[in-house]
This record gives C-alpha cells, sequence and structure tokens, in this order.
DNA sequence: CGCAATATTGACCATCATCAATTGGCGTGG
DNA sequence: CCACGCCAATTGATGATGGTCAATATTGCG
C-alpha cells in the first residue's frame, strides 16, 4: 500500500506527467506532522489556516456541525487526499476535518504553495483539478441524498469507495476495509444509525455484499452497481472504467 | 442591473484588484452567443466541450437525470455565473445545464482560456477561486439535503438565493425575483412539488414570507435565518455580511 | 473475564411522497 | 372584451420510507 504522498503525486500527473523539477518541488514542500488519533481534529473550522494538509495514511472525513446537533459529513477522505486543499485559495475553513482512524498527516505550507504554483503553472492546474474532482464527488453525493432511497444510497457509497480505495491500493479485488461505524455512514448519507444497520443487512441478505468487522465484501458487483445507480465517470480517475 | 459579464469581472476581483491589460483580455474572450429558451439546454451533458459559457441574463440550472427518471438540480446559476468553468479543466461535462427562463448567454472558448490563464496567473488563481466557491454551495446544500428538514430547507434556499441575487442586483430590499417552479425548487431540495408547495405555504402563513406570481418578499429576516439555519459565511462574499 | 463501544432488532411514530382533484392566472383566438 | 385552454399552484386523502426510543446481542480489548 503505497503512502500517501506518493498517490497524491501520482494524482497530479493525470493530467500529464510533470517534470522531474516539478515533482522534485512538490517532494520537498510535504513535510511530516505526525499523528493525529481517531475522533480528533485534522483541521478546526473556522481557523484561519496558514498550510494544507495531506492525509498519509488513515481515514478522515469533511463534516459540518448543526445548531441542532446533527452532523452532516460531506466527504470520506483517504491517504492522498488534501482535505483542505481549499484553504490556499480561499484563505479559511467553512468546516472541520476529522480524523476517522489513527491518521499519519503532513502539512503543505501555504507559503511554500504559493511558490511552487507561481513557478509552475501545470502544478497549479493539476491541484485546481484536484479541487474539481472533489466538487464532482460532493455534487454526485447531492444527487444521492436528494433522489436516492437508502438501499440506493448505501450501494452507492460502498461502489464508490471501492473505486477510490483501489486507486490507492486500500482494496484487494472484491474486498475492501473500510474503518468507518454505521453511525459515521449514517452521518454521511442522511439516515439513521438504525436505518443504515437495517439497508446494510437487507443488501447482506440479497447477497449484494458481506461484511465484518471493518471490512465489506462485494459478492455482486452487478446488482450492487444497477442497485446504486452507480457509474465512476465522476470520479475522474485514470481507470474509470468497470472493475469487472 | 448589471449585466453578466460585469459582475463575472467584478466578482474575479474579490481578492484583489485587476490590472488594466487584465481585465482587458478577459473582456476581449468574452462572446455574446444569443439566446436559449426556457427548458432548453445550455450544456449538454456528455458532450465534449470546447468553450465555458458565461450567463449573461436569466436563470439557470446545473442538474442531473436519473436512471428512474428523477431529476436532481445541483445549483441554481445567475448572471454572472459560469456553470460549467470546470469543463476547461477536467474537460468534459458530467451533468447538463438548463435554462430555466430565457437566458442570454456568451462563450468563453478554453482556447482563450488557455492563453489568458498562462499570461495571467492572477486570473488563474481567481478562476480557480470561483470554483471553490461554487464548490462551498454545493456542500451546503449537501448539509441541507442530508440534515434539514423541509421547512429549514426552503427557508435556507431563500435566504441563499436573496444573497446571491441581491450581489448582482437583481433583488431589492426585501424582494427577489426568483422566476423558478415550485416543481424545480423541489427538484433542488429532494422534496415533492407539493410539499414544496405546502411548506411555502406554513412560510407565509407564518408570516416569515409572502410570494406572488414569481416574486418573494422576506417579511422577517431574522425568523427566516434561524429557520434555514442560515450563515451566509459559505457565499465568501465580499458583503458578506448581515444584510439587516 | 468484564467493560465499553457497536451492531442489531422490535415497536411505534412523523415526515414527506403519491394520487387525484380543484383552483387561479394568463395568453390567445374569435 | 370574453371564452377556452394550459400551466402552475393548491388542497385533501392515504400510504410508505425512514426516524426515534428502547432493549438486547456482539465484538474488540485491556
Amino acid at each position: 500500500m503505497p503512502q500517501g504522498n506518493h498517490v497524491l503525486i501520482e494524482r497530479l500527473q493525470t493530467d500529464g506527467p510533470l517534470a522531474a523539477d516539478e515533482i522534485q518541488a512538490l517532494m520537498s514542500i510535504i513535510r511530516p506532522r505526525g499523528q493525529v488519533s481517531r475522533h480528533n481534529d485534522i483541521v478546526l473550522e473556522g481557523t484561519p489556516p496558514d498550510h494544507c494538509t495531506l492525509i498519509l495514511s488513515g481515514f478522515a472525513c469533511r463534516y459540518k456541525l448543526l445548531p441542532d446537533g446533527g452532523r452532516q459529513i460531506h466527504a470520506f477522505k483517504i491517504p492522498g487526499d488534501v482535505p483542505d486543499l481549499y484553504t490556499f485559495i480561499l484563505g479559511f475553513t467553512d468546516h472541520a476535518i476529522g480524523a476517522l482512524t489513527s491518521c499519519d498527516v503532513a502539512a503543505i505550507s501555504h507559503h511554500d504553495l504559493e511558490q511552487i504554483t507561481r513557478m509552475f503553472p501545470k502544478i497549479t492546474r493539476a491541484l485546481w483539478r484536484e479541487s474539481l474532482i472533489d466538487a464532482a464527488i460532493a455534487r454526485e453525493w447531492l444527487t444521492g441524498l436528494g433522489r436516492r432511497d437508502a438501499y440506493a444510497r448505501v450501494a452507492h457509497l460502498i461502489c464508490e469507495q471501492y473505486h477510490r480505495m483501489k486507486a490507492v491500493g486500500l482494496a484487494q479485488k472484491d474486498m475492501l476495509e473500510f474503518p468507518v461505524r454505521q453511525a459515521e455512514i449514517a452521518d454521511a448519507l442522511g439516515l439513521s444509525t438504525v436505518h443504515v444497520n437495517r439497508t446494510m443487512k437487507t443488501l447482506s441478505r440479497n447477497r449484494l455484499i458481506s461484511y465484518r468487522n471493518q471490512s465489506i465484501t462485494i459478492l455482486n458487483w452487478q446488482a450492487l452497481q444497477t442497485a446504486g445507480q452507480f457509474d465512476p465517470a465522476y470520479l475522474h480517475s485514470p481507470d474509470a472504467g468497470s472493475p469487472h
């Protein structure tokens, strides 16, 4: 399983290879920053940040707390993601990033980014691209929350997660480690914990998936994709074809 | 009411003023393209685009059709918006843009954008910023669909729309023209038309708003914001303070 | 072996969808 | 100027999806 920094460098070359000095420059501004343990925030809401955060290993999520105590998770973030990249441009965080498991993270200072994007326009484009894919995923979630029922939402999430984790070497064959509580899935899908549980049980009963501990096995890809109305195009991933 | 191109140029300077030659360059690549009438698509899903579209006047929406016939609207787009800006970087459209009213549009070719962003990094940054604000709005909608009930969703949408339209001169005092059918509001908020109607009636009955034809008057700002859990920060607008 | 966090299940309830009319506004042809 | 027709808004009746509350079972772990 590759470390997040290599994943990032690789991903930034989806559009076209970067030159050696560009890669070198990128590598040089990624500074390992240590570990954040589960349930702690990697990025706080509202603080004016001076750096972005790269996830080297572990699972995180972007979320927002509501006045009434509810929580909406906007995205799951995995190694190679820079969940707060947008702070480089917008200058402040409008939501928090929390660690769902223990996470190794690295910092990329805004100052360094400033330099490097000034010097290498190709890197600017690649980063911009990253942030647009992030937005495309958010729109797909929006579609799900607005117009898909619980069964389809869970199926869709599993498909998406499989694809994204496969791309960073965190899924083998038909199995993915998904160290996320049902309560967290519920907060991502706009459902209650109870209903997520029932829905996953139904998916098991229908033999689309099986799960144990934190790992999910996909038993019937075709059926799962259909149930979730899943089409990987929006992930804009180089290998966006179907895995089967 | 300013035309969309001036709105755009102005908005691109939120972070800092552009130089005269930068503005000149921007102006020069905006080519008026005519009118798209209601219910027609401004941008088709899946076509490889060679230009972006600026809305000069009128109302549009970003949407996606689902296999089961449903529709999810991801965003309402108003004069000054470039709804398909992301195609410049990602190279293809993963959803359609439709005209909700007759729209005057202009085209900005990818080729010209290529030139201008290469020449003026400040413009690149400003455009990147635009696309990030777009994403921030999508996340806020995500929060609403996931965790707010119908009453709060409608209230929130009205607050948001008021702010955005005020910024482009399409709202006066407490009134905004919102030429959107209830069925379209429903598709944006993940509700049924019937329920949108009932909810708006309730908002009227509670004297938070009144509406007639296509225009909405906000009768009680404080209550409306509270009901919608609305905080304009995510709009990243220069005048993001409260309007009252 | 016992605790604490999750997962699971049952019973009951609320929000919101669906189906089906009815009403109202407004442009058009006579 | 008025009748017709269409589209959108409105309202009522009924039902389903998913929420809430409350136990009970598992599982990981010290």
